[in-house]
DNA sequence: GGAAATCTAAAT
DNA sequence: TTTAGATTTCCC
């Protein structure tokens, strides 16, 4: 007789622990680690599924109360024992429940109608067909459905079911009584839905001394079994990807699987065809617009070995791959690689972490990386390699720094300094590209009252209303809507109204400058479809326009060669966020905004335009001097106690009663203080959004250097939350080295 | 999370 | 004393 420890699919506290089950006799093979199950749960024997974890010979729980398992969920995918113990580890450091980390890790079964796409073909040849149809046609009554499906069948070679039926209304009864007749055939297909691509001519890449260097020391150390982690720090236009993908060859012809992560903006076209044009269909795609079942195809593929590589967001990072070879972080440094719902694990740790299970390389790479990865790679932990010159030979930029105050000083009050104008009115002379960011995150748009100024918010939450086109006023956090008032609610002013946003504000200022112009703007309010990016770009680099206006969504991955003038127009706007990445942030978007500029044969320039031209976030992004910048970033780190230095623990609870939070939140924050009186703790205090959905949240911060002492308080106040009998209203998460203000 | 068990108090 | 309602317990 087996036993198997059960994970319970129902995220609670708790019943956040193993439940022991009988296997029976008869489902002794198919039950695994790993495998989804339905067992009987509680004094009512609901069924409920569960997770097998682990499994023993000898019962550990009273064998007398043990129930046997009901039946193994169909088609439940066994994951490795290992993605378990990646669970376990992100239940661990970064504060869930299991069932919760397991539900990260584990691909979800789409729900039980399992969508075969059902397609439609003629069973007959072309001109039996034909003969049909004017058989049909001579029919007094004939079924108009089944002729539209015929003359469709005429057509095209394969129908899909959906189309037939909702966009040429063949009624179903139709298509079932001409495949009962032999005229045609319906057939269930399995889509994997991956764009199928051919994989193009494989242009030998040669790689320059530099990339070979860097290329050749990660392979030489996986030849000889040494896997490691790598920091791969090479300036804007390097070619990390032709590093990478040398690698990736390598290791695939070992006969392991590679994983690619690429921050979610970054996943483009572009990106995705060149993995293909190098492998062809051994690579398949992840993204977040794929809904759970396309996701768990693409997994199952991975696992059925139908691929070796998986290129997608942070979330690829869990295929199944039976013998992971690789993993490579591009753009290592990007916010998005940090979860934002529970369990929120940073990616970054948990490949290295993972890695570490497979026996797998990782690469992290970035050209202005992280402090947390800078700082491993300068003590060790990870190995530094350096890519110091652009791939193609081409200059850096030349860097001006315009002091907007020696501007207002002159009495310009424009977004436009008059050097930037100058290069403007040079470039679009001689038909040359330009690019200019603002670098602002929908701040405005909120209305407000001139007169005593009040800001509009949303009743349900605390933030501002924005305001729209349509005339109405939304909540961007809960969708609450109202009609916009002309008149101010407290004051009674009549001057009320809303800044426009910035982008929109500096498009303006462009065609008032240059009217012949063509500027093109995208920010929110203009990629509204899903493609939206992509037509904006790809017209951007046919020269469809000579301008382009955006906020840090256009710094990312596309190159054009056409430009030769990048403009920041205010780069003191993420140094003033209250946060202690203020600094990273406007390095890192700095230097990838002038890395923009001079991507072809033309020489290019960047001007900064900012209000702090001394503060050494602009200063050494000007310079492009990573190290000049991580030494005073990390000394201020280390000043303040920040992370890498320190750590933080983030602790939210919320409540719908304001005083509950209060109350509860104090309670931790006590209870901490006697647990542990070394560490030092912050709040409680409001949260950034004090207010959401109706739903009051107090934070407090625990800061320590020692990242497992943050653990054992998140694991006391766990074991207090359980045992705790008043304020079960509230809700309390985790948050680890946080990276948005809570 | 939810059914069952236990407790609480107010209605008969 | 009964009983609806609230609270607590326990689930392998």
């Amino acid at each position: 007789m087996k036993y198997a420890d059960i994970i319970i699919d129902i995220s609670h506290e708790r019943l956040d622990k193993t439940f022991e089950y009988i296997v029976p006799d008869e489902l002794e093979n198919q039950v695994a680690e790993g495998v989804q199950v339905v067992i009987p749960f509680g004094q009512g024997n609901r069924a409920i599924t569960g997770y097998v974890v682990g499994l023993h010979d000898k019962p550990e729980f009273d064998v007398a109360k043990l129930k046997p398992i009901a039946r193994v969920m169909r088609d439940s995918i066994a994951i490795e024992s290992q993605l378990i113990s990646l669970a376990a580890f992100l239940k661990r450091n970064y504060g869930s429940t299991m069932n919760q980390a397991l539900k990260t890790v584990i691909p979800i079964k789409k729900k039980e109608n399992e969508k075969l796409k059902k397609e439609i073909s003629l069973n007959i040849s072309l001109e039996q067909a034909k003969i049909e149809l004017t058989e049909l046609l001579t029919k007094k009554n004939h079924a108009v459905g089944k002729e539209r499906l015929l003359k469709e069948l005429l057509d095209v070679d394969v129908l899909d079911w959906e189309l037939a039926t909702k966009k040429l209304q063949v009624p179903s009864g139709n298509i079932r009584d001409l495949e009962k007749k032999g005229i045609i055939r319906v057939e269930s297909v399995r889509t994997f839905r991956n764009p199928h691509m051919h994989k193009s001519e494989s242009k030998h890449i040669v790689l320059n001394d530099e990339q070979e260097a860097a290329a050749e020391r990660i392979k030489a150390d996986i030849d000889t079994g040494r896997r490691k982690t790598y920091l791969i720090h090479g300036v804007t236009g390097s070619g990390k990807t032709e590093v990478y993908m040398d690698v990736m060859e390598h290791v695939i012809n070992m006969g392991q699987q590679v994983i690619v992560l690429i921050p979610e903006i970054a996943l483009t076209y572009q990106t995705v065809m060149r993995f293909y044009s190098r492998f062809g269909d051994r690579v398949s795609i992840l993204n977040s617009r794929m809904s759970p079942g396309e996701r768990f195809d693409q997994f199952e593929r991975a696992k059925s070995g139908d691929i070796s590589i998986m290129v997608g967001p942070r979330s690829a990072l869990f295929t199944p791959f039976a013998n992971l070879g690789l993993i490579i972080i591009d753009e290592e440094h990007e916010p998005s690689y940090k979860s934002e719902v529970i369990p929120r694990y940073h990616a970054r740790e948990t490949a290295v972490y993972r890695a570490h299970l497979s026996g797998a390389t990782v690469i992290l790479g970035s050209a202005t990386p992280s402090l947390e990865a800078y700082s491993r790679a300068q003590s060790g932990e990870y190995e530094l390699i350096t890519l110091n010159n652009r791939a193609k030979g081409q200059d850096m930029a030349a860097v001006e720094i315009v002091d907007l105050r020696e501007e207002l000083k002159r009495g310009n009050r424009s977004m436009l300094s008059h050097r930037l104008l100058e290069l403007m009115a040079d470039r679009l002379n001689k038909k040359q590209q330009i690019m200019l960011f603002l670098n602002r995150r929908g701040l405005m748009g909120f209305v407000s009252c001139r007169a005593c100024g009040k800001v509009l918010k949303c009743p349900h939450c605390d933030v501002a209303l924005h305001l729209h086109k349509d005339g109405t006023m939304k909540c961007h956090y809960c969708g609450f809507t109202t009609r916009a008032t002309k008149i101010c609610p407290s004051c009674g002013s009549k001057y009320i109204g809303s800044f426009k946003a910035g982008t929109q504000r500096l498009e303006e200022m462009v065609k008032e400058a240059f009217p012949s112009a063509r500027v093109l703007r995208m920010d929110a309010d203009t990629t509204k479809g899903k493609d939206g990016h992509e037509e904006i770009l790809s017209a951007f680099a046919a020269h469809e326009a000579d301008v382009l206006i955006g906020t840090q969504m256009i710094v990312k991955g596309h190159d054009f060669a056409n430009v030769t003038l990048v403009g920041i127009v205010a780069a003191d706007i993420s140094l003033n966020e209250s946060d202690y990445h203020s600094g990273e942030r406007t390095f890192q978007l700095l230097t990838q905004a002038v890395g923009r500029a001079g991507r072809g044969s033309e020489p290019g320039v960047a001007i900064i335009q900012t209000y702090q031209p001394e503060n050494y976030a602009v200063v050494t992004s000007a310079a492009q001097d990573y190290n000049g910048f991580y030494e005073q970033e990390i000394a201020y780190r280390g000043l303040l106690g920040y992370p890498p230095c320190s750590h933080i623990l983030g602790i939210q609870v919320s409540s719908e009663s304001e005083r509950d939070a209060a109350s509860q939140a104090d309670i931790l924050a006590n209870l901490i203080r006697k647990v542990d009186p070394q560490v030092i703790i912050m709040g409680p205090q409001d949260a950034y959004i004090g207010k959401l959905k109706d739903v009051f949240r107090r934070v407090i911060y625990v800061k320590d250097q020692d990242y497992d002492r943050l653990v054992k308080i998140k694991d006391s106040i766990d074991s207090f939350l359980l045992e705790q009998k008043q304020y079960r209203n509230t809700t309390t998460w985790f948050d680890f080295d946080p990276i948005n203000t809570l």
